[in-house]
DNA sequence: TGTACATCAGTGAACGCGCGTTCACTGATGTAC
DNA sequence: TGTACATCAGTGAACGCGCGTTCACTGATGTAC
């Protein structure tokens, strides 16, 4: 067809952009390569002109969705203080948020690809590590602007410890949805009122 | 081959449960009917004498995890009174111990499938709801013997909030084993000192 | 600046492979008499 | 209690299908001169 090479890096971060998407909602086993690149607007076989393998895809797509995610953790920790809600207060409530939980596809990826670099390993799991690194920073970050001082635990163990509450929740809390909506909401509501109080 | 009545009953309980181990550890669709069979002891062929199709079987796979799991839990919540640990300690050190991280396959149901009745719905995902409830049930039970009084928040909503946090913490553990185990560790450590304290 | 040609992103048919499922066959079980 | 036969769990080859991947082809891009 002849694309120019900024026409070309465009589509590649499509196909990404599409995966990091499609990836969350379905697992990487749940979406075909014809099917994703149909999504991105393209035919099957032009993938290879950008990724080796699928593999290849996984481990763009997890270095991606990390850096996306820092980026939207970042912002949302040094909002415009608008209102008069603490960081930490504002945080947990998007966190735990109705919107959160059905937005699967682009809301928080360490939630959504837990499960999946569990299994994947390698690389995807590396960029994903890191990430997870990266956000607890930001959390310390936000629970020191809190005052939240512990004598007994670090920033970074506080840290660690609300994230694992706050991503336990939101999985458990997408796993009834379409069951069990009520029960779904009150997993978010418990903890919401659970973090309410200080730490 | 012929078989008695009841040999054919073993067999399909054999089958059940290979599946509630592997599906835990690859997921659904990350373990095909032949290799399910062939790690039962049987061929391909006779999956379908038991059941009428691979969803079907999720479904039976589902039920009898969740009873298998809450057995479990009871049982280890009126463990015998061994040790100086109250039931609570013993529970969060075990839930939260490297030998559950690592044994995905016989672990938590909750945790193990999790990610997985979020996306399959349906009956799966009603039987899965059915055995977090349960669990929760468990473990506010646990709490109220630890006379966790809290004038704020019902038994409930503290045993919904702990069991997040607990899933939570255990499934981004699992999640970075392979590449980062130190930072696996320290996700579980964070957590157990997190809720050592009265919650 | 203009022309000739190599490059390479995108197309869509085709490949082999493993999947879930079906099938004809087998032989011990368990029932009818 | 003994014999004849229907049942049905288990076997393993075969089915169609969708998967990841390859390929010959196309045409605009972008370089050489």
């Amino acid at each position: 067809m002849g694309v120019s090479k900024e026409k070309a890096a465009d589509n590649r971060r499509a196909i990404i952009a599409a995966a990091t998407r499609l990836f969350r909602e379905r697992g990487v086993s749940g979406v075909g390569v014809t099917e994703l690149m149909k999504s991105a607007g393209f035919t099957q076989g032009g993938f290879y002109n950008h990724f080796e393998s699928k593999d290849d895809l996984v481990a763009a797509v997890l270095n991606a969705a990390m850096a996306e995610g820092k980026a939207d953790l970042v912002q949302g920790a040094k909002a415009p203080l608008a209102g008069e809600a603490s960081s930490y207060r504002r945080f947990v409530v998007h966190y735990l948020s109705l919107p959160h939980r059905d937005d699967v596809g682009s809301g928080c990826p360490i939630a959504g690809f837990a499960t999946e670099v569990s299994r994947t390993g390698g690389e995807p799991q590396s960029s994903y590590a890191r990430g997870f690194d990266d956000a607890v920073t930001v959390i310390a970050g936000v629970l020191a602007a809190e005052g939240a001082a512990d004598g007994q635990r670090t920033l970074r163990e506080q840290a660690i410890a609300l994230y694992s509450q706050l991503v336990g929740a939101l999985i458990l809390a997408r796993s009834v949805t379409e069951t069990k909506p009520a029960l779904s909401e009150e997993i978010l509501e418990a903890n919401r009122r659970a973090l309410g109080r200080q730490d």
